[in-house]
DNA sequence: TCCCTAAGTGGTAACGGTTACACTTTTGTA
DNA sequence: TACAAAAGTGTAACCGTTACCACTTAGGGA
């Protein structure tokens, strides 16, 4: 348990200045002669130093570190996500803190509040919805905040990336209307969130188009968290005239509603056609392979790493970004041609 | 973009010192007259000061950060995990930084590196196998080390938190055993890794208390990356006589294994009983719904993170802690009794 | 009344890096 | 050969906290 070598102990040993060794330290920030380098270097190495970052970041005030700010790490879209931010964040030379919300504003102002005090450079959020005056706080002191998946409307000056979740929802109705679907339920993420929305609006869109009414019973808002999956589909099944295919747009309740559709006397895609949000690795599965709309995480990631690391890096214009990547549809086997469709005209 | 407020501006505009307001934002550490806290609160309130974690440290040399090395955050084992570390870290008042290694011991012993200039009070880590100077110095340098799923035997002086991993494998080969089942496969993790062995010794024990004889060809140690986990239900099925049942202990490869049994003609659990090691949400979604040996991930964070903060302030007996959780057998509907089997006795 | 103790407060030296600036030595060029 | 520019190095002042110590005041007991 000795206590690490400091820089002044490396010059000491080297027998230069402290300067010399920072320079050493930190390639391009001045002269040294190649001797020297070398010297110090076999002295370092020797002592196993290692420059500490606190010190660093007390004269820098600002860190190579960036804060992830997702709900939940459980749910596997927020992990992938985080898988792929740490990887790029690594080949970036940064670190990433991770803090988790659980979709609850009070612990979401908290993680605000802990990513001030160790002045990260950038922050990558999936925001739960409120705390518009703490995240402009966050900009306010010149911390980047990139907003990923979801966006805040109030926030107009801060970096998205998402997917265009109008035109997947559309394209997602779109397939079943093709498939002679009229009676159409959609599970989607809470009004107050872009997602939730967003994906709505392209669901009506697509109906519109068809010439199709859109029932408002047949659309369902629920929180990301609980298990108001099961109940939305419960609902839905039970209903006089019940929908013929099912669109699960909350990523989070997908589980929940399958499990409820398994635990019912309805079969899919016979008497239920589906398309879920979020390609997972088990959605190839189970019975039968689940329709899905893949969201490309790595691009997610990759976007949203270049934008907080390069705005910390100041390389970055000055004006807000948006960037929209497309999802893809995949079809598999859960959904199928309505039975006994009405004749197509 | 207007820069933080320091302590200093906090003193000046409170009409103290900086002495008196670092009392105040460290209770305990000094008297401090309630007025005088009051209107410090106040100001610190206006000002929306938070005292930057640099300085602390550099001061303390010591940090409320920990770092969580695991492979990869795209396995729901790890993920899950993650997510509950950083869960009972918070609620501890700590932040975690997340490395991903990908198994690959030049990429943990980069986090190694990181961690140490970080100057972190803990870390939590699921090694991969090698690096055991590495891990080594960390301790060395006062860092303390919880290892967590996985150990490594020449560093006996860390402290461990894991299930017991060869007893579960026991009971899992007995359960098959007890319903008829004489050839078992067992699929496991790298044989350099604790767990990889531990479970293939609960197999052995397993076979060897019923006075079965083991077929070294069942017994497959597979890396936790790739695709190798189909090519072992590939070679295991297309033997002259295969296994009636198969233990996937290998968390990762189950994805890889289940998908070629579901592309193989192979019935589930007609033709081979199934039992997979750790629980998922999806395990009980996909046909039939999987038995399982499910692992207390809560346990495994709670005990990690105990033993992180716990030794960080000291407050643990010095000798290492070594937890082991139990691991619960979950029996469903991949497993059942073996076809034609040998009358018994 | 006097002292002693405790409460309350302030001054300031660390902590371990980076960096502006001054200084000396080379090197290049007219 | 002279002189300017560039290369190489060292000194010391920060960065924002904490903690040790010294100091002042108030209160209580003899």
């Amino acid at each position: 348990m000795k206590k690490p070598a400091t820089i002044r102990d490396v010059a000491r040993e080297a027998g230069v200045s402290v300067a010399v060794v920072s320079r050493v330290l930190n390639e391009g920030t001045g002269p040294v002669a190649p001797t020297t380098r070398a010297k110090v270097l076999e002295v370092i190495e020797d002592l196993g130093y290692r420059p500490r970052a606190a010190a660093r970041e007390l004269q820098q005030r600002t860190t190579s570190t960036i804060g992830l700010v997702v709900a939940d790490l459980a749910n596997p879209f927020f992990a992938r996500l985080a898988d792929r931010v740490v990887w790029e964040a690594r080949a970036r030379g940064v670190h990433v803190v991770v803090l988790t919300t659980q979709e609850d504003p009070h612990l979401e102002a908290e993680s605000i509040a802990t990513l001030i005090e160790r002045s990260v450079a950038s922050v990558i959020a999936t925001p739960a919805g409120d705390n518009v005056d703490k995240w402009a706080r966050l900009i306010d002191l010149g911390i980047n905040v990139v907003f990923v998946d979801r966006e805040i409307d109030q926030l107009e000056q801060i970096d998205v990336v998402t997917i265009r979740n109008d035109v997947s929802a559309e394209v997602a109705t779109a397939h079943l209307i093709g498939l002679g679907h009229t009676r159409i339920g959609f599970i989607s993420g809470p009004a107050a969130t872009s997602t939730g929305r967003d994906r709505v609006a392209g669901f009506r869109r697509a109906m519109a188009a068809a010439g199709l009414s859109v029932d408002d019973e047949l659309v369902h808002h629920i929180p990301f968290r609980g298990d108001n999956g099961s109940d939305s589909v419960g609902a839905l099944l039970s209903m006089p005239e019940p929908p013929t295919a099912l669109i699960v747009g909350n990523t989070a309740q997908v589980r929940s509603a399958l499990r409820r559709i398994k635990q019912s006397e309805i079969h899919v895609p016979e008497d239920l056609s589906l398309v879920v949000f979020d390609d997972n690795p088990w959605t190839e599965l189970v019975s039968p392979p689940l329709t899905v709309v893949r969201q490309p995480i790595e691009m997610l990631a990759v976007h949203s790493v270049d934008l907080a690391v390069g705005r910390a890096k100041g390389l970055l214009p000055e004006h807000r970004r948006r960037i929209e990547v497309d999802a893809e549809f995949v079809r598999r086997s859960s959904s199928a041609p309505a039975r006994q469709s009405t004749p197509t005209t």
